[in-house]
DNA sequence: TAACTGAACAATTCGTTGATCATTCACGAA
DNA sequence: TTCGTGAATGATCAACGAATTGTTCAGTTA
C-alpha cells in the first residue's frame, strides 16, 4: 500500500516539475512516465487520466493555502484584521503565481474547464473560514449580528470575485490592486457592522 | 455633408442587421457593402476599419443604456431605490441579451480584445449617474457623507464586477443571479449608511 | 496475484495549402 | 473635388492528411 502511495507521489513529483517547466498542453504522459521510469499505461493505475493528475496537483497547492487559511482564522488579532488580511494574501498569491509562473494560470484555466465544479468546492472551503472570522467578528462586537453567515460569507466571495480572476485585471499593477480591494472592504466591513436590512423586491421593468 | 452622414447610417444599420443574424465574425465587409450597393473600399472611406463600425454599434447600443440611467438617475424614488434598480437593470440587460442573442455578446469580447480602453469609457461613464444617486443619497440623509464619491462609485462597480461577465456566471439561473446580487447591494446600502472607516494597512506576509 | 509493459486505438493537435477576407490604392465618373 | 470602383496585397482562416498524444488492454514479469 506504501508502494502504491509513493508511486503516485513520483508521478505526482515528475508532472509539477514538467509543468513548472513546460506547461500543462506541451507536457506529455509519455514524458511523465519516462521520467518515472515507467511506461505511459502504467500511469493510469494511479490516475484515470491526465487532468486528474493536474487536479491532484491543485489540490495539494490548494491545502496550503487552506491550512495557512485556517490559522489564521484561528490565531491571534480581531475580525476585522483577519478580513483584510485574508483577501489580501488571496490576491497576493494569484497576483504573484500570474507573475512568477503563467504556467500555473494555464493549469488553472484547464482545470475550470474540465472540472467546473472544482472552483466551487475550493470557495466552499473557503467560505468556512470566512465564517469563522465573521463568528468571531459577531462575539466581538464588531458586526452586528447576522441571520446566516454562511450567505453572508457567499456574498464577500461574490463581491471580491474581481480579485481572483487575472483577466479581469486588464494591466493593474498589485499596488492598484490592493488599493481597490481596500476600496471594496471597507465598505464591506462598515457594512457588516450594521444589522443588515432585508431588500424590498425590486422592479426593473 | 447630410449624404455622409447618410451613408455612415445606412453601413451601420447594414452591418447591425448582418452581425445580429450571423455574428461579427461571419459577416464580411463585401457583404455589408453589397447591402448597401457599394464596393467593400468605400466602405473605409467611412470607417477605418470593421473593428471601428463594431464600436460605432456598441457605442450606439449604450448611449440608449445611458440615456435610461440618466432617466433613474434624475427621477423619482430614493436614492437606496435607484441603486438597487440600478444594478439590477444593468444585469438584466446584460442577461437577456446573452439569452436572446450570443451574438452580441461576440461583439463585446472583439471589443474587449481590439479596444481595451471601451469598456473603461462606459464604466466612466455609469459611474456619473451613479455619484449622482450617492449624492442624492447623501442630502436625503440616507447614506454617510462621503470624501470622495466618485472613489466610491469605482468599488461599486468593483464589487458588483461578477454580474458583468457572463463567463463568470457558470450555469447560474437570471433568479439566482438577482439573489445574489441583491445580497451584496444588502451588504454595500448598509456599509454606505455607515461613516466609511479609512482602512489600517495591512500586512498580508 | 499484483505490478507493469508495449502495441493498438481513438482523439487531438499540427502543418501545409488553398481560399477567403480586410485593407489599400491607383484610377474613373459625376 | 467628391464619391466611388475594383483589382492587388497581405493577413487570417478553413480544410485535411499526417503526426502526436491520451487512453485501453491483452499479455508478460516477478
Amino acid at each position: 500500500m506504501n508502494d502504491k502511495t509513493d508511486t503516485r507521489q513520483q508521478i505526482l513529483d515528475a508532472a509539477m516539475e514538467r509543468i513548472k517547466h513546460y506547461g500543462y498542453g506541451k507536457t506529455t504522459m509519455a514524458e511523465i512516465a519516462r521520467d518515472c521510469c515507467m511506461s505511459a499505461g502504467n500511469i493510469y493505475r494511479f490516475f484515470a487520466s491526465k487532468i486528474d493528475i493536474a487536479e491532484a496537483i491543485a489540490r495539494k497547492l490548494n491545502m496550503e493555502i487552506n491550512a495557512a487559511n485556517a490559522a489564521l482564522a484561528r490565531g491571534k488579532g480581531t475580525a476585522l484584521e483577519k478580513m483584510r488580511t485574508f483577501h489580501h494574501s488571496a490576491l497576493k498569491t494569484t497576483f504573484e503565481k500570474l507573475d512568477n509562473d503563467a504556467k500555473v494560470l494555464e493549469v488553472a484555466e484547464v482545470l475550470a474547464n474540465e472540472r467546473p465544479t472544482f472552483a466551487n468546492e475550493e470557495l466552499a472551503q473557503e467560505r468556512v473560514y470566512l465564517v469563522q472570522i465573521l463568528e468571531q467578528g459577531i462575539s466581538e462586537g464588531t458586526f452586528a449580528p447576522m441571520k446566516n453567515p454562511h450567505f453572508i460569507a457567499e456574498m464577500m466571495q461574490s463581491a471580491t470575485m474581481k480579485f481572483r480572476y487575472p483577466q479581469l485585471w486588464s494591466r493593474l499593477t498589485l499596488p492598484q490592486l490592493e488599493r481597490e480591494l481596500d476600496g471594496v472592504m471597507d465598505i464591506i466591513l462598515a457594512g457588516l457592522t450594521v444589522p443588515i436590512q432585508i431588500h424590498e423586491s425590486v422592479n426593473t421593468e
